[in-house]
DNA sequence: GCGACGCTTCGGCCCTGGGCGAAGGGATCA
DNA sequence: TGATCCCTTCGCCCAGGGCCGAAGCGTCGC
């Protein structure tokens, strides 16, 4: 809360409908193009280069150049986490029918780069119960049994440390408990999809905004974690 | 995340300068008259009428008339809780000065109508780690030890219960950790002050738009809060 | 080296929407 | 009942900003 004009600016660099639809896109961490990103907003090239500029300028958005293209990806799990949280407060708020998306979006999902969903709130209720992390400063730290348990199931523990947070919570929107983010939170959820616990789901209509998002988890996922962590959802 | 559109409107509501200082106001959990907010906000009254309208519209804010008044409040703690977390993204986006209102209003401070701030995930790891609530649908129920400690406490249970939610996370953005929101929350918080365990502290400023949230613990409530779940804060 | 391509900058159009002053509705109090 | 107060509605002005087409710049591929 520095003063209440930063607080206006980011919601309002948030605010305009080109823009949201931008950051839509990047919530799925992967990292776009800007012409993918203005056909993703509906808007010409010119449009959207600005609209990408604003975005980079406020902090929200990076940009890495590869040759000819320019890459957009969003500037962090926090930046992710408010876009999320905004996007759960406008459906509980809309009066609108609630899910477009269906019943399954809200089982398991991507929030930026990690796991969100039921999916995420019983991997991190499994993760804390179980005692494989425990609190540390600004978030979690591995335990001596959390560190053999997720080697044992895949996750690449050293990547996890490399990320600026090794662990820290993320609020989920749709059942409203903290999910696992940080380097540990990506980690997990690229060893789901690596090992095909989890898998993409096609997108509902052309041109859905949350088409790169949308998961669940597979009869051999299920079981995986299940067998490990005692979570139990179904495929 | 209904449709962007929707996501869109939502932060554009908040966007706006004007309303942004309302809303931040109303984060107190105070309940506030049009007159009030159109100062908080700077602007004259045709204008504050303007924008409570659009809050009142957009499901942002309630309104319950008194006599020639009308009080306006959040409509809920997960507007709130939106708010609270787009604040601490400004703060960690905007590379200005990061901390006007000194590391204090870190340490304790009101979250609508619930502790955050250090004191605020202290607790919520106080709660969970001595299992005094444990994990429910959509949150969380209290134990049996948790009810007669609590109680013990002064904390009013039956005024928790009868709230829409009785507990569940909210996040805190400056200790990016959760801490506990929902009719129990709100009831810790209004045992505390009650017991002056808490105090508020004076507006940094004239005009101070965080003013009414920012809270201090009392000698005699780091005694009373540490004897109890062993949480250790210098008051 | 030349065209194709991706992206940005520039110039101009349009229109949403925020602000105020004045006037109107209700409620309160004497 | 009339004065006062809080708030809203109405009418108006005006600036900010979103959009596009055209042009410019750098990169890639033949």
């Amino acid at each position: 809360m520095t003063s209440p004009a930063a607080f206006a600016g980011l919601a309002a660099l948030m605010g305009d409908p080109a823009r949201a639809a931008m950051l839509q896109a990047l919530l799925s961490g992967e990292a776009l193009t800007a012409g993918e990103l203005a056909r993703a907003a509906g808007i010409g090239a010119p449009a959207a280069s600005a609209h990408l500029a604003r975005l980079v300028e406020g902090g929200l958005v990076l940009v890495h150049p590869q040759g000819r293209h320019r890459y957009h990806r969003l500037a962090g799990e926090e930046v992710a986490a408010a876009i999320e949280m905004l996007g759960g407060l406008a459906t509980a708020v809309t009066p609108a029918r609630r899910w477009p998306h269906g019943e399954e979006f809200r089982q398991a999902r991507l929030c930026y780069d990690h796991l969100a969903g039921r999916l995420g709130v019983a991997l991190y209720g499994a993760l804390t119960g179980r005692d494989w992390i425990a609190p540390a400063a600004g978030g979690w730290q591995a335990t001596e049994v959390g560190e053999s348990g997720l080697a044992a199931l895949g996750v690449d523990l050293a990547a996890a440390r490399r990320a600026r947070r090794f662990a820290c919570d993320c609020m989920d929107w749709s059942e409203r408990r903290a999910h696992l983010a940080g380097g540990l939170g990506r980690e997990i959820a690229a060893c789901c999809l690596r090992r095909h616990w989890l898998r993409r789901l096609p997108p509902l209509r052309e041109g859905d905004p949350l088409a790169r998002r949308r998961l669940a988890l597979t009869p051999e996922g299920a079981r995986q974690l299940d067998a490990a962590l005692g979570v139990r959802l179904v495929a």
